[in-house]
RNA sequence: UGCCCGAUGGUGUAACGGUAGCACAGCAGACUCUGGAUCUGUUAGUCUAGGUUCAAAUCCUAGUCGGGCAACCA
């Protein structure tokens, strides 16, 4: 028996399971799956199911496996498989040696229809497709028997072996199975659990021209794995049912469905038919482009997979349609990087500061690589009698409450000292091309109340930025189906721009992770080259300055 | 329309018949070599109407609102 960890949020799942445990429904055993169909990228939706699978497996010591639910061989692709183990391995989850593929169950399948047929529970219907409305009916009427419902097992089995022997074409036939056509549930009305595809299939080749539908693939799929809480979507709860007959008919193992509700987040979209047109129409630069939802986009931003992952336990579990702010996914992101991303100095928009007080000027100091973890260290930053700092931390004429560097008065130069504005220059046009001041030492008698960040002229370097903002202006961009959710993208969401960085920055390697402070948190881009790093702004600092 | 599911501050959630709590966001303050972080305080909620009960967010009934289902998709 483990108890749950105490911060962790006591959802109707882990209760199930915990009710489960201690009655020994399974033996105490925990099996659960994550089943994608390999026939997209994985997103952040996806990526809570991938917490719920496979951290319900954990926490119980069982195990979760990775199946690749490839039942429909005209829609699916080998191309998705790699980069969906790609993405739940970096999302920290580890399948073991439990890596399937629905398609290697056919044969079971096949046999148990056949197993079906004979108990009388299936039949080869011979209806077309468009005519099949007419006899399934409607939801406040009972529909009618196929023509074909009452054929004998002998005839049916000898239908079904030649559906799969390739003898009809695609859509003569397919097998359904018997179960009540006056049903309230459509679904219970006589469904499909073959059809024919003349389609090779990408993981079976082609072995196979009949497939299995997924009401009737699923069930078996995880009763062959011993799978004791398959988890799911809410829009299968009404095929529950189904889920449950298909078990009992087949005399399989008792695995038993449960439902949660999607994620959804705000400013973005989930779906991927809407991610694939943004993608498609080039409205972004691809599956991984830093500003879609995707595992790969937010991988590529920046985004540490133990923030999904503590995100993902923060946002719960529920029956509940919710829509969840992104503002909880950025504080997670802020959280997790606060304590681990090393701090760096950049500036974005540079405004030179010449120091006019030369003599015993240091030639370099030291930074403190994380103020949240004395572990990181320190290291050297270059230091000169020329100086950029950041525009807006300079201001003429100060408004109210602003408390950086104006005429007269001082401020700290983070990890280095202090700098008292001595004079301004101004181009003829007289806009501020440089400020003047004064250096003096970190133990000198100054008081003020900010630090900015700075850069040494002589040896800041340029570097390529891209700063991301959220892909649509509105917090439900697809909540209108009369309008387009295209209409409603950010036309600012990428921009462009060059930093000036201090040296230590041109040693980033794709993929890591800095503060560069009092901006945001930047990870080199996989278009970094030796010397020559492209950073992502992952997410801003929060920044509580607002002008009076 | 028939069946199924759901409804707690702006958002995400907890409370399992007994004081409606937590987090995010917001606001205010303290502190700070990041106007970051941290700390403190604070605004704000049980869909409606009946019923059961000493006591209802919780149980029952009806209604309202939202979601799902009517592919040979998953």
């Amino acid at each position: 028996m483990n108890a749950p960890a105490p911060e962790k949020n006591m959802h109707f799942i882990r209760e199930i399971i915990a009710e489960d445990n201690r009655t020994g429904k399974y033996g105490g055993q925990v099996v659960t799956r994550f089943p994608p169909e390999p026939n997209g990228y994985l997103h952040i939706g996806h990526a809570k199911a991938i917490c719920l699978d496979f951290g319900m497996a954990l926490e119980n010591n069982g195990e979760c496996h990775l199946r690749m639910d490839d039942t429909n061989p005209v829609k699916e692709d080998v191309e998705y498989t790699d980069s969906i183990q790609a993405d739940v391995r970096w999302l920290g989850f580890d399948w073991g040696p439990h890596y399937y593929h629905a398609s290697d169950y056919f044969e079971q399948m096949y046999e148990l229809a056949c197993g079906l047929i004979r108990d009388g529970k299936a039949y080869v219907c011979e209806v077309p497709g468009d005519e099949w409305k007419h006899y399934r009916g409607i939801p406040t009427e009972p529909g009618k028997a196929s023509p074909f419902r009452n054929r004998s097992a002998a005839e049916n089995l000898d239908l079904f072996q030649r559906m799969r022997a390739g003898e009809f074409p695609d859509g003569a036939k397919v097998l359904r199975a018997k179960i009540d056509m006056a049903s309230p549930n459509l679904h219970m009305r006589d469904p499909v659990l073959y059809r024919i595809l003349h389609t090779p299939h990408p993981h079976a080749g082609d072995k196979w021209c009949i497939y299995p539908m997924y009401d009737y693939a699923h069930p078996i799929e995880d009763a062959l794995e011993k799978i004791t809480h398959s988890m799911c979507t809410l829009e299968f709860e009404v095929h529950r049912p189904l889920y449950d007959w298909v078990i009992q008919n087949c005399r399989l193992f008792p695995s038993r469905q449960i439902e949660f509700a999607r994620l959804e987040l705000t400013y973005t979209v989930m779906s991927k038919r809407k991610l694939l047109e943004l993608v498609q129409r080039k409205l972004v630069k691809g599956w991984d482009d830093p500003r879609l939802p995707t595992l790969g986009g937010l991988r590529r931003r920046g985004v540490p997979p133990a923030a999904i992952r503590q995100f993902c336990e923060r946002v719960g579990i529920t029956k509940y349609d919710s829509l969840t702010d992104v503002a909880l996914l950025e504080h997670c992101i802020r959280d997790e990087l606060n304590r681990t991303a090393p701090r760096a100095m950049a500036v974005l928009n540079p405004l030179r500061v010449v120091i006019e007080n030369t003599d015993g000027l240091p030639a370099a100091v030291r930074g403190v690589n994380n103020p949240e973890d004395p572990a990181a260290g320190t290291r050297e930053i270059p230091f000169g009698p020329e100086l950029f700092i950041e525009r807006e931390d300079f201001a003429e004429t100060p408004p109210p409450k602003y408390f950086r560097l104006s005429p007269g008065k001082s401020v700290r130069l983070r990890n280095a000292g202090f700098l008292t504005c001595t004079g301004v220059d101004h181009d003829p046009a007289g806009n501020v091309v440089a400020v003047r001041g004064t250096f003096a030492p970190m133990d000198a008698p100054v008081k003020v109340k900010a630090t900015i960040h700075w850069v040494p002229a002589h040896a800041a370097k340029p570097v390529e930025v891209r700063l991301y903002d959220r892909l649509f202006k509105v917090p439900e961009p697809d909540a209108d189906k009369d309008v387009d959710f295209k209409s409603h993208l950010n036309p600012d969401s990428l921009h462009m721009a060059t930093a000036l960085a201090e040296p230590s920055l041109l040693d980033a390697r794709p993929g890591d992770r800095f503060q560069f402070e009092r901006i945001g948190y930047f990870a080199a881009d996989p278009d970094s080259r030796p010397s020559a790093p492209v950073f992502n702004r992952t997410v801003t600092l929060k920044d509580s300055w607002k002008p009076a």
